[in-house]
DNA sequence: TCTGCGATAAAGTCATACGATAGAAGCGGC
DNA sequence: GCCGCTTCTATCGTATGACTTTATCGCAGA
């Protein structure tokens, strides 16, 4: 599953070695390859796969361990950690999640989390927005509904639209979350790709939102985001189902030409 | 500012090197004292400071940047990241702001993110919970109802208390939450240490959520944890307020014995 | 059986070296 | 004198080898 990072709003540099190691050794441990037992064959592993100094490797061990991935202690060796140790907010996290493994039940969290958040962020953002941000939302709705329904383009702009919204609430801690929203919405709308008349149907919703933005009306914009991420978790389990689908006909392929 | 860490959810070896040298990092870029520039000046200033190799150094600067706190460009130079960037809400994040500064604004943040997402955790938790989660929350219970107000024991049993809520929430992207919701309270109880009244008026309301939860009567839980945590601002606030003044005093004292 | 000490394995730390390149400084041409 | 090119340097990335620290495990002795 390869998620074309447009507007990644992380900075591990995936050019750079360490970071190709972190993500390989990041994939098998969220694919449940390596479970709660050591990660010592990667040492050995990554030096007949790919010659990797240990240099290399320790770093890309210490991005792990600062994201709750790995445990790493003296002599016992370094260990995956348990899955509850994870920072699964985390951006780099996440989009190794996306990279990794579909998981219905972690979308469902993931929705779960903005059908609370969301919906707060909105009504936040009706208190407060100023001028400039009513600008920024209104701008990116225009891009979602000028573009075609699932281009490059029209899937920034919704991300934008949402990340605005965000913005628009002056909190931080909030803000953080944003990248999580945005990462699931990012994967939705990848599942969703071709679905059009789902896209075209949200488009009012997105409007709603923003009118109750400009109106100042916080009960209405939160109660309009609530439906907009009900709606959107519907129509993305149903693509979901299909999508999972097809994955099974491509690895019992796969199976069958081994 | 010390907050000694009974608790601690993250994983950041403390008495390893290159977890000072991260922390040491960490809280020079949060506090403003590094601001957008480069951290440069920092390799030499270890160097003079702790005799610090190069390697340790830059498994630090390798933490900091999984957590966003500094960007390192293959050859302009390792810089400090706008806030934008940073994970707020990763633990070790979250415990060197408490190391560094007490910042109003973003307690008030804090607080707001938790006045959303407790509530609609504490519904979850009576719509899912079982007997065990029952068992968990209202040990934790227990333990702040028997013991003296901010003794050790009691703090950490108010801390169990919220995350055993979030734990029933049967909701791995929730429950990361629950680590920096861990830490604003620990933060808070921390400030308001002294104001027995408070801590006691609150336990009643610590019990009703736990009755609203057994009821399975998410409304009523979500509306009763609302209550819980705005209380818990206000007192916070008003602690903050002479806490500050004590600050401010003792600012005076420093820069008047200068 | 319990205690404690030492062997041992793995992570951590240090020092050094080389390569690549972005950005600055210097140089030359127009 | 200004602009563009070349060179030079600073800094990150990577590699390697040696040494240190720490914690586990097993053996020996009480």
């Amino acid at each position: 599953m390869r998620v074309r990072d447009f507007s990644r709003p992380t900075t591990l540099n995936p050019d750079r070695l360490f970071g190709q190691v972190a993500q390989k050794l990041a994939v098998a441990i969220i694919t449940g390859r390596v479970r709660a037992g050591e990660v010592l064959p990667n040492e050995d592993d990554l030096r007949s796969e790919i010659s990797v100094s240990r240099t290399a490797y320790r770093e890309a061990v210490k991005i792990l361990t600062a994201k709750g991935l790995v445990e790493a202690r003296p002599k016992s060796g370094t260990r995956a950690a348990p899955r509850e140790r994870w920072n699964l907010l985390d951006p780099d996290v996440l989009s190794w999640h996306f990279e990794a493994d579909p998981n219905e039940k972690f979308i469902r969290d993931l929705f779960e989390l903005r059908r609370f958040v969301e919906p707060s962020a909105a009504r936040l953002a009706a208190q407060r927005r100023t001028s400039a941000d009513i600008a920024r939302i209104e701008a990116a709705y225009r891009g979602m509904a000028d573009g075609a329904p699932y281009a490059e383009s029209t899937v920034r702009a919704d991300l934008a639209f949402h990340e605005a919204i965000f913005a628009a609430c002056q909190n931080a801690a909030l803000q953080c979350l944003a990248s999580a929203v945005i990462a699931t919405l990012q994967w939705s709308l990848l599942l969703k790709t071709g679905d059009e008349d789902a896209y075209i149907e949200s488009l009012p919703d997105h409007e709603h939102v923003l009118l109750a933005i400009i109106d100042r009306d916080g009960d209405l914009a939160s109660a309009r985001m609530a439906g907009l991420v009900i709606d959107s978790l519907n129509t993305t389990l149903a693509s979901l189902g299909t999508h999972v689908a097809t994955e099974t006909g491509k690895i019992a392929k796969i199976k069958h030409t081994k």
